[in-house]
DNA sequence: CCAAAAGTGTTCGAAATACACCCATGT
DNA sequence: ACATGGGTGTATTTCGAACACTTTTGG
């Protein structure tokens, strides 16, 4: 993969990557995408680079869709990283030699590279994490118990929670997170896993349903313990309208 | 300027620049630096190349420093553009013909550049405009009479205004666009200016004193028509603070 | 003396918060 | 039967929105 980047580097956007922040929901738990390639023992976010004839909103959604399979989903810009010595501990010589890379070629891969942060939210369950050859491990880790990254990672991850906690604040969320039929406990877990903090769940279910945008189904959630939640689903209109022109409110 | 970057093009990251939207604050009017260059009939906003030893942050406070005199300034990265077209058009033989440059080192200029976007808020009385040579022309110009731009610098400087009305509710401004010693209605204009819609002056008043930012002077305003409106200085220890802090409110 | 802008307080309604009881289900 | 989580309503407080009169000053 990095190989043949770097045998058609003339392909590519020279020192500009993008690094994507997928956001998943599963257990009551805010997941994470990470990576981690055979001749590391660090995770990284998954990334890529971007090719000359791409828009980089695109190449960001080209890459994830290589990385999970999903396509139409949620994804965003967030902030771009470029100091200088953001990706100087990338160029090891292990590297280039595990990937059997030529000093001199890697010389492209050892410059600064300013990357471009993503942050996507996507349905844990519709994700199939999908490495890109065999020396790629893909899995889902709890956003609590992400181990230290590679690089900045670490801070393009928190940058991105940051934005999504702001966000949250804009816009609605929960569409891409969770399943077509969910419960307001859930959606209220995913709140309060975002936002790190209990809600009310009275007045989370006033103001959830005052946005307009749930759609409360004949159905209730079956085999669970205890009293039976209902079901809601998005409604998608008004959703879309929503997000378009803004939420008026914080939580 | 631009020969001389392409002659050292090694000590710049390739493919990249970075575009500043300077907002500057005078007669009530919301104001933008823009620069024309002798070759061209359109206004750009200025902007400029990142060296390669140097963080993007700091490429953009050389770039505001070198147009503005300005340091210490309020700047923000808000957003990257990278479509495949956005500086397609900016490829134009003339361009090269003007700045003495041959076709093959033109290349490097006509490949798709990405630009980071990045805001500033200054105070327009210290702002001297500095044009690089004499075939710039730096002027601020009236926001509301900002006239075509090259490339899709018109999309970066709304995207700029829009960042920063949402970063109204987030941060206070008005440290930067404003002089020392300012009265109410002239802060209170700013906020209107930027929101593009008018305020209550009394809830103006009660809302803004609330943040704790403002210092009461003992002194007025003179020479000025009708009652003589009161001084006011930002408390910069406390400004800082809620800067650091965030602001929980909006407008 | 009058026009134009500055200063000041109160009322009202909406929204956020805090809080308690009943219901359904699996064990 | 009981423990656990789900569902619902109300009272209180807080915050933002609307609003009118008086004061000062230059012309």
């Amino acid at each position: 993969m990095l190989k043949s980047i770097i045998d058609n580097r003339e392909n590519y956007q020279p020192g500009l990557s993008i690094d994507c922040v997928i956001f998943g929901f599963h257990d009551n738990q805010l997941k994470v995408l990470l990576i981690k390639t055979k001749h590391s023992e660090e995770w990284a976010l998954p990334g890529g680079f971007v090719p000359v004839d791409e828009d980089i909103d695109q190449a960001a959604v080209s890459i994830l869709h290589g990385r999970t399979g999903l396509e139409g989903i949620f994804l965003r810009q967030f902030s771009t990283f470029g100091t200088v010595k953001r990706n100087q501990d990338h160029f090891s010589n292990k590297v280039l030699e595990f990937y059997e890379i030529p000093l001199e070629e890697g010389k492209w891969y050892a410059s600064r590279f300013v990357t471009i942060g993503y942050y996507a939210l996507v349905d844990f369950l519709q994700t199939v994490p999908q490495p890109e050859g065999k020396n790629e491990i893909v899995e889902w880790i709890d956003h609590d118990a992400v181990p230290d990254l590679i690089l900045d990672h670490k801070e393009i991850l928190d940058k991105a929670l940051e934005t999504l906690r702001m966000e949250l604040n804009l816009i609605p969320v929960g569409y891409n997170l969770l399943p077509e039929k969910f419960t307001i406990p859930e959606l209220q877990k995913l709140y309060e896993t975002i936002l790190g903090r209990k809600l009310d769940r009275r007045n989370f279910l006033r103001k959830i349903t005052a946005i307009g945008i749930l759609t409360k189904l004949d159905e209730k959630k079956s085999n669970v313990a205890h009293k039976a939640p209902n079901l809601y689903s998005f409604d998608r209109d008004k959703y879309n309208e929503v997000v378009r022109n803004g939420l008026h409110q914080g939580w």
